[in-house]
DNA sequence: TATTGTTATACTCTATAACTATA
DNA sequence: TATAGTTATAGAGTATAACAATA
């Protein structure tokens, strides 16, 4: 019988948590936390989109966007930009600043792989990416 | 240049947090959560051990060990046992509950793994296993 | 009245520090 | 005095609820 350990549900689990922390520190020195860069990193991705369309894409709390973007403007990495026809809404926009921050956590991201892949092949890393690209999209609805 | 979301890190760290929820939510009927889970595999998987050398291998604090411990005494899962030559040490101990229990949560990652690689053939989940217990003796010590 | 954003509050998780008992 | 375990306390992170502004 197969223990918990040998499943996916639970290793991917228990590794995203040790990976995570890497991460953490990683782009801590930016004084950034990674819902700070998965904010950029949605905020990048897509048409200018206001805070509630952001909050749903992240599937987290419009209150945290909020707090999320107080610090990221405090940051001068993103600006805010009320909609001239709407104006309840406020448009979340990348500076260059913020453009230089989310390259520079990649950077960080990359040094990290260095460390969690070092016992991986190129083709093996490429195969990882390929299979874990793919249960996001499974899991993405 | 590829971005952040290229990165096993970052992918890593995600799709960790979604498959967590879903195992959270797997195993909440059993009154467990991860943790308690983790605990109970290190228990079952070493020789009886001290709650400070449980502590240690998994990496939280000795006070969080015994609070996992009081939780899953409460379930019947575990038994604590004084060593006899040095009373200051309590052993924690399945039993036959605590194993039932832990095969419970086995199959109950098993329904999230159908969930989570729905969109791999049986092969490619077999080399995503294989890939990620690489990286996790990696990250090991 | 409904929606967007904000602020206030509360809850969960977990660590650190203080304490007890045994050595 | 040092160590295993426990209890008390505090901090981080995030959600829910109450509120403000605009539609």
């Amino acid at each position: 019988m197969t223990g918990v350990t040998d499943t996916l549900a639970y290793r991917l689990g228990t590794l995203g948590g040790r990976v995570a922390d890497r991460f953490i520190q990683a782009v801590a020195g930016y004084g950034v936390k990674p819902r700070h860069v998965a904010l950029l990193v949605v905020i990048d991705s897509s048409r200018p989109a206001s805070q509630l369309e952001l909050a749903r894409r992240l599937r987290i709390a419009p209150s945290l966007v909020v707090q999320l973007a107080d610090h990221l403007v405090a940051l001068g990495a993103i600006e805010r930009s009320r909609d001239a026809r709407d104006r309840r809404r406020q448009y979340l926009l990348l500076t260059d600043a913020g453009r230089r921050l989310l390259a520079a956590c990649a950077a960080a991201a990359r040094r990290v792989d260095e460390e969690v892949a070092a016992g991986l092949d190129d083709g093996q890393r490429d195969d990882l990416r390929l299979l874990l690209a793919k249960v996001s999209d499974t899991l993405a609805p």
